[in-house]
DNA sequence: AATGAATTCAACCGCCTAGCG
DNA sequence: CCGCTAGGCGGTTGAATTCAT
């Protein structure tokens, strides 16, 4: 096995793209589809290797990107992702539509990452760094434990999407970078005729509902059966006929628009979007004992316990709702 | 205005894994 | 079942940019 031998090969231009090349990689992929990455760069005429063109592609000049700040609800999403998940950009990445593993990867370590050790809150395991006076670690083992269901349903989930992907892809580009409104499909043989239907992966975010899932893939459709119930008690699939518990969850997200207390409240000190988060209430919780101290711890309890909701909402909590 | 430090993010590297012959 | 390959992923790098002095 080992390294893959393509970017080995002698000749092939390493670093930044020139406008050039990006027109050349698009034109290409609008006309014929990706295809195989690995021959993709000598038939668009690009010195570049396939794994070179795939990132620059997924990353970047994939029409359906949407670049620029990171929203109010993307941050949190990506927070409790991560809590859930810990690094799994991908699996995170699939349920912020139009933002890529890589863009979130980075938003992550320059900037959501900082905060919370700011917060005093450990970016790894999200708990506060020390923890025992509010006895966290019940909710931290439970969110734990929540955390592999999670896990398992994503993975199932991205699978799904991946192989949907092969067989159809199908975007409606916004304009970006000068792009217009396009549809595109590959030219991927479509073998199967149910799953020609129209499959809007523009956004991944949980749109696959029960019963696509069931048609489409018994595999998928044997392992929710499995997910159905856990020894937490915790129901993962709300009713036969709707969507996944979390899919709600995460549509709750995104519908949160103008969120000014909770979770997001609480990481971003209050400030509206765009602004820098207000490090002066930690320092000062930091720098001082008693009160200030304990608000500190409260607020960081408050954090675990909306992670904590936003895995399942209707478990009991003392804290504030967050949406 | 100059310069060094800090930050950002596109791109690369190398490992892992699914799938195919 | 085995070996090989392509694609995908997460970690890391380093050039470009921004900020602070």
């Amino acid at each position: 096995m080992g390294r893959s031998p393509c970017c080995d090969k002698m000749g092939l231009k390493k670093g930044p793209w020139t406008p050039e090349e990006d027109q050349k990689l698009l034109a290409y992929i609008e006309e014929h589809g990706h295809g195989s990455w690995r021959s993709l760069p000598e038939k668009a005429g690009l010195h570049r290797c396939g794994k070179s063109c795939r990132l620059r592609w997924t990353n970047y000049l994939r029409p359906d990107i949407k670049r620029g700040k990171f929203n109010l609800q993307e941050e949190q999403t990506i927070i409790q992702l991560h809590a859930l998940l810990g690094n799994r950009w991908s699996a995170i990445a699939t349920h912020l539509p139009k933002r890529t593993d890589n863009e979130i990867k980075n938003y992550w370590n320059t900037h959501l990452k900082k905060r919370l050790v700011k917060m005093g809150i450990d970016p790894v395991t999200h708990k506060p760094k020390n923890e025992s006076p509010l006895g966290l670690s019940k909710n931290a083992a439970t969110l734990s434990h929540m955390a592999q269901w999670e896990s398992a349903r994503l993975e199932a989930e991205a699978r799904l999407a991946r192989e949907s992907k092969l067989l159809h892809y199908q975007t409606k580009a916004t304009s970006h970078r000068g792009f217009t409104h396009k549809t595109w499909t590959t030219k991927t043989t479509q073998g199967n005729a149910d799953q020609q239907q129209q499959q809007q992966l523009e956004s991944p975010t949980s749109t696959v509902s029960f019963s696509d899932m069931k048609e489409s893939s018994t595999e998928v459709s044997a392992k929710m059966e499995f997910l159905g119930s856990s020894s937490t008690g915790m129901t993962l699939i709300k009713e036969p006929e709707n969507d996944w518990i979390s899919t709600t969850i995460f549509e709750a997200t995104q519908m949160a628009e103008g969120v000014e207390e909770g979770f997001t409240g609480l990481l971003l000190g209050g400030d509206t979007l765009g602004q820098s988060f207000s490090a002066d209430k930690i320092e000062t919780a930091g720098e001082s004992s008693g009160g200030e101290c304990n608000n500190y711890f409260e607020d960081s309890k408050n954090y675990l316990d909306s992670i904590f909701n936003f895995v399942d909402p209707s478990a009991p909590s003392d804290s504030q709702p967050m949406f």
